[in-house]
DNA sequence: GGGACGCTGTCTGTTACATCA
DNA sequence: AGTGATGTAACAGACAGCGTC
């Protein structure tokens, strides 16, 4: 399978050497070389960053030279590229759009063209059959690629460019992976996102259904005459911020510890600062078990 | 100054293919 | 071996920003 991958890479971008063996191609005059090649990562110190240790380098040049090439246009140049391919809309909108020049159009419509004669013929030759195959980057390229998309996840023309020759892939290919990984960083937020929010929203609901019940509770309590016995009017409860205990309305001090109040209610006595209480007040109470508005017994 | 136009790059949705279970 | 699911390279169209006229 792999073998037979390497094959077809080999042999769409180099038909004519397709049963050379690819290690062999560094010998390659890189003067005679297309460029960008992938050869011309043999010669480059480019290649040993990539690939430092020189036992691994067989297999990782099979597989690196595997997946490089399948879509490339062998007679088409850096300058080439530059100009016309490596725009997304460069080549689309010359070719759909009305407005540029003819001679433009045709240049890129004649590379269009020639693109598709040669991977057509190519992949007829390879295998007799239809499509063209799908370019399946290493692991070492898409290592590289994510590497360099961590420091930006856009580039520049001229890094795409370098980038490219450094991975020996167009620069083209360079632009629709970052393209294509800004989307994939965007879903994956995206997901995140939604599942914060959905936690959100559950978390909500609950709040929301434990609300409900604390309001059925109080409404509850409300009718009944019991709470109403031992209710004290709002408006003259005062509470010791230190101990929390309710303390009695002004005239109630002047009746001593242990007093009742005009309804027969024990009153308790505080000496500290009162403050107001207002056991309407939704938010002290909000998160306490209802039980603690009842009075102490 | 500002509107029309063209070019370029990016985003977004889709398609086609490769791979895997 | 066939098949559906999944991942992803590549494509197509829309749009925004910018420069020029």
């Amino acid at each position: 399978m792999e073998n037979q991958d390497l094959g077809l890479s080999l042999s769409l971008s180099f038909p004519e050497k397709r049963t050379a063996n690819p290690l062999q191609i560094n010998s390659l005059d890189s003067s005679t070389s297309i460029s960008p090649s992938p050869f011309n990562l043999f010669q480059k110190n480019c290649w040993t960053d990539l690939f430092p240790s020189s036992d691994q380098n067989l297999e990782k040049c099979r597989t690196f030279l595997k997946g490089i090439d399948v879509n490339r246009v062998p007679t088409i140049t850096d300058d080439e590229e530059e100009a016309g391919i490596s725009s997304p809309n460069s080549t689309i909108s010359g070719l759909s759009g009305n407005k540029r020049s003819e001679r433009e159009i045709n240049c890129c419509e004649e590379l269009e063209i020639i693109e598709r004669e040669c991977s057509r013929s190519i992949t007829d030759e390879e295998d007799g059959e239809t499509s063209r195959k799908k370019l399946r980057l290493t692991k070492d390229q898409s290592a590289v690629l994510e590497e360099s998309f961590k420091k930006h996840n856009t580039l520049n023309p001229k890094q795409k460019k370098a980038l490219g020759k450094r991975l020996g892939l167009t620069p083209r290919q360079v632009e629709v992976w970052f393209q294509n990984r800004r989307a994939r960083t965007k879903l994956k937020q995206t997901e995140v996102d939604c599942e914060f929010l959905k936690r959100c929203c559950e978390n909500l609901t609950e709040e929301n259904r434990r609300l409900q019940k604390e309001v059925q509770e109080l409404k509850a309590l409300k009718l009944s005459p019991q709470f109403y016995m031992q209710m004290i009017p709002p408006t003259t409860l005062t509470t010791c911020p230190s101990c929390e205990r309710i303390a009695s309305p002004p005239y109630s001090s002047a009746l001593g510890p242990g007093s009742v109040d005009p309804r027969g209610n024990q009153m308790i006595l505080t000496r500290h600062g009162p403050m107001p209480f207002n056991l309407w007040a939704a938010s002290p109470v909000l998160h306490r078990p209802i039980s603690a508005l009842h009075p102490r017994s």
